[in-house]
DNA sequence: TACAACATGTGGTCTATACCAATTATAATA
DNA sequence: TATTATAATTGGTATAGACCACATGTTGTA
């Protein structure tokens, strides 16, 4: 790796953060392998170690190294995300497009909210339910979403019910809520080994990671999911009015 | 404020950083409100400013508060970071956050609409405006966005005005064109050598790639634009209604 | 051999201080 | 009054050291 340039104008944790790019981009070190430790660095680079930290921060919040306490520094063979989730109404679209498309629910639970409390705005041990469940459209995984529904809005759901009809209709119908709004947000990723198998993709694949909440007339919400999009053929489309 | 709690066994920047939060979000600090300085935070919490800074960084990452040098940190408006696509009214919304923008003009062409003519419902030798405009949030490359507008619909459009008044409120006070749908495509993509150049960006940078048509009420297509996205801090983010 | 205790190496947190860089407020001056 | 110079304030970068928490390797003992 380069050596840091004391008398360059540029901050030396952003010289270190580049040359550590750099090493990386040119396999100086390969993925899983270890990084120097942050003590290493700071005498090889003659800086002290919380401006190793800094540049360290930078390329671990992109993605490019995850620290382990205790055991070091690694290269990434990519982003390191964990949940995933949903969309509207997976099953009307495709009725309407006349896709063949199949919903295969992956996992049913109840949970506490714990970190998922802020968002599905409750308390950390309210009880929620969690759905996976990976959508395949014409024999393609395209989309692997994680659902999670405040379980006192959803009375006696069962993994029965979802497996007959859509969670959409379910919300609609048995449990009589409107979904007025939604608010979602979206970024590119590259997915990680986990999400890659599930999706059937190669690890460090392309990707949209979305998160979506959507509320009902009273401004209650009723439903938060994270999903991972398949970057394909079926890309991403939504509309919407403007009032 | 709270006071941060030394026995605690949470971490100091811990704790100040949910005490920021929550003193945001019970309103004892508003949108554009500056937070008190640095060296004013560690007095009062009686701990150092490098923890103070740490605290800070992090809600910074999450776009709750800004900094400037020489000028403090403000807090944003992250309550309204839920809202349409910035697509439509970048300024409108950069406004509203209260954030430092700037639209730079890369192009102003009129060209015909040849290949784009399907997008854009009409004949590959009907006219369309071209405009290519990189848009900046506090000195940062955001986004890159193409818009191309029927030469039939913004007769005496000129480079002059679109430097002085934003495009929507062109369309809206010039043209008296009502937009009331849009739709909207995204996808994942790694930046190629000259996107990334005027981004800012290494080739490669993960990014989102966006299509949208505007429409008005009589269903006509008043703009089409692609754009390209930086995925940072300023997260692309909607919302709509389902009516 | 199996296990427990310890030592070592790693990142995590925190301090107290120093100086730089950008902005803004204030005072001095023309 | 308007302009310019200066000071004060704020965040930006950097240091050297300290101790904690966690993981793993080593060693001594049963």
């Amino acid at each position: 790796m380069k050596k840091i340039n004391k008398s360059s104008p540029l901050p030396l944790y952003y010289q270190l953060k580049e040359n550590i790019l750099a090493a990386i981009q040119a396999d100086e070190f390969t993925a899983g392998e270890q990084l120097p430790a942050e003590r290493e660095l700071a005498e090889y680079n003659n800086i002290s170690r919380m401006t190793v930290k800094k540049a360290v921060d930078i390329l671990v919040d992109s993605g490019y190294l995850i620290r382990k306490q205790g055991s070091g520094t690694f290269i990434t063979d990519y982003q390191d995300n964990y949940s995933i989730s949903p969309l509207l109404s997976f099953s009307q679209e495709m009725q309407k497009k006349g896709l063949d498309y199949k919903t295969k629910l992956l996992k049913f639970e109840i949970i506490p909210a714990a970190e998922l409390a802020e968002k599905l705005n409750c308390q950390p041990d309210d009880k929620v339910y969690h759905l996976e469940r990976l959508r395949i459209i014409e024999a393609h995984p395209f989309l692997l979403e994680n659902t999670y529904l405040p379980s006192y809005l959803f009375p006696e759901l069962s993994k029965q019910e979802l497996s007959n009809s859509s969670l959409y209709q379910l919300i609609q119908d048995k449990y009589k809520l409107k979904l007025t709004n939604v608010e979602a947000e979206v970024e590119a990723i590259m997915f990680n080994d986990q999400i890659a198998q599930k999706m059937d993709l190669k690890a460090g694949s392309l990707g949209l990671y979305f998160e979506q909440s959507s509320f009902d007339a009273q401004e209650q919400l009723v439903e938060f999911t994270s999903a991972y999009y398949r970057n394909n053929n079926y890309k991403f489309k939504f509309n919407f009015n403007l009032t």
